[in-house]
DNA sequence: ACATGAATATTGGAT
DNA sequence: ATCCAATTTTCATGT
């Protein structure tokens, strides 16, 4: 799995390092102190300290610092990587052009640098996506309400597609927006917009909205209500309160 | 840098390298191949396959295959890590309690296992966020439209805080509203939100509402003006067209 | 602790 | 390539 590593390299054996291992189909780590340039979206960044450098098969890149989930600086591909040895440090820039920006790191010292094989990689498992909350609630709509038909998922709209395009007991259509977390205001407006579009284009005022999910926020319940639409509890998967009582040593 | 490591430790040896340093201020990474198991907000994952974990100084913890940017699993906090050994396997559980999840490492074959340590951290600077462009704008509103007259920024409403809140060169306020990188439908729609609160608010239909931005989408723009409001390019600050035409090796 | 909004969000899917 | 919507977004901030 270790395929190679160097303790406290100097700038040329560093560069050797990484020639021999960068575009392998290793993952190549860096520990050292160095300075880091960003310049892109995010107009321009400049950082120095001790940071961990991971440059991944795929030519990802990220600089991590020792706090946090979140890289200090990163590159989700790049279209090219070169090092250069100049002035007796050794500096690598991953620079990509859609859209254009790159990052340099400059090693000043450098801890150690390794080659690191991942070969078994399996498949996953994921449940609980909003997709699958949606075929779920497509086979059982009287899950949110009772005498509910399904005409349509994610029917396309001019401002996006409608989750669950319905018609409720009385005939009225119904315009249904999941979310599998807590809903907040940004979900009643995604909501609230959809309406607004479907009674625009049936000239027909009488469109119910509703946002179905496990939770709402107290505001986005507030404003719900207040635009004439509604909430639906919706428990149909695994919510967080399942977890709560599910304890890891059940495993 | 490198404080300590073990190459290919069996359960035990494992065992008592995370326990001497997980909870010192060392980053810890084992390299390995493992099954991880995640119970939380996403429902539940099932992995297994090669991957890097990585545990930092703040408890934070992330599970990186060999492609991407994104972990395969993470953490972002956590209030418990605690380590069984079970049938000659080592697990390594980590969990927090808001919102309640954890992912569970149970580690088949390793690698190796290292501890860095990060002590050299300097502050970054950062430019081009969207709040200095508020402050820049405030400064030359002008650069928006000639005579305009900023009176507030961050002005709160019930539906959020208006970047900037104007009144224009014939007395009409303007609401406008920042966006640093490409508009989008969702600037439009939280522009039109604004809009509207400020025209109940005070009982005047004869607000005008502003999306100012380096650049907008083709869908967003044609929005906007549908519903009567209006685009500026905005280039107070470097945009992504600058990052095209520097060159890295220029610094 | 909760809710809101920005971010170099990333990622996947549709157009 | 562009755009849109979901995501265990993460993170900072205000309440």
């Amino acid at each position: 799995m270790l395929v190679d590593h160097v303790i406290a390299p100097d700038a040329e054996a560093l560069e050797a390092f990484l020639r021999r291992h960068l575009r392998s189909d290793a993952l190549v780590q860096v520990a050292a102190e160095c300075e880091v340039l960003y310049h892109g979206r995010a107009a321009s960044t400049a950082d120095a300290g001790d940071y961990l450098l991971i440059v991944k098969r795929d030519g990802s890149l990220q600089l991590h610092g020792d706090t946090g989930i979140k890289p200090v600086n990163w590159q989700p591909q790049v279209d090219d990587v070169h090092l250069e040895l100049d002035d007796g440090r050794l500096a690598l820039t991953a620079q990509r052009f859609t859209p254009p920006e790159w990052v340099r790191v400059t090693f000043l010292a450098v801890g150690f640098a390794q080659a690191v094989e991942l070969t078994e990689t399996s498949g996953f498992v994921l449940m609980g996506t909003e997709a699958e909350m949606q075929r779920a609630l497509a086979l059982e709509p009287e899950r949110i309400e009772a005498g509910l038909e399904v005409l349509e998922l994610e029917l396309p709209t001019p401002v996006g597609g409608i989750d669950l395009y319905a018609r409720d007991v009385e005939g009225r259509l119904v315009v249904v927006e999941l979310k599998r977390g807590r809903a907040n205001q940004e979900a009643v407006h995604q909501l609230q917009r959809y309406v607004a579009a479907v009674r625009d284009q049936l000239d027909d005022a009488d469109v119910r909205g509703i946002l179905a999910a496990p939770e709402i926020t107290g505001p986005a319940l507030e404003r719900l209500q207040g635009i004439g639409l509604e909430y639906r509890q919706v428990t149909a998967l695994p919510t967080m309160d399942d977890a709560r009582d599910e304890q890891p040593s059940l495993f």
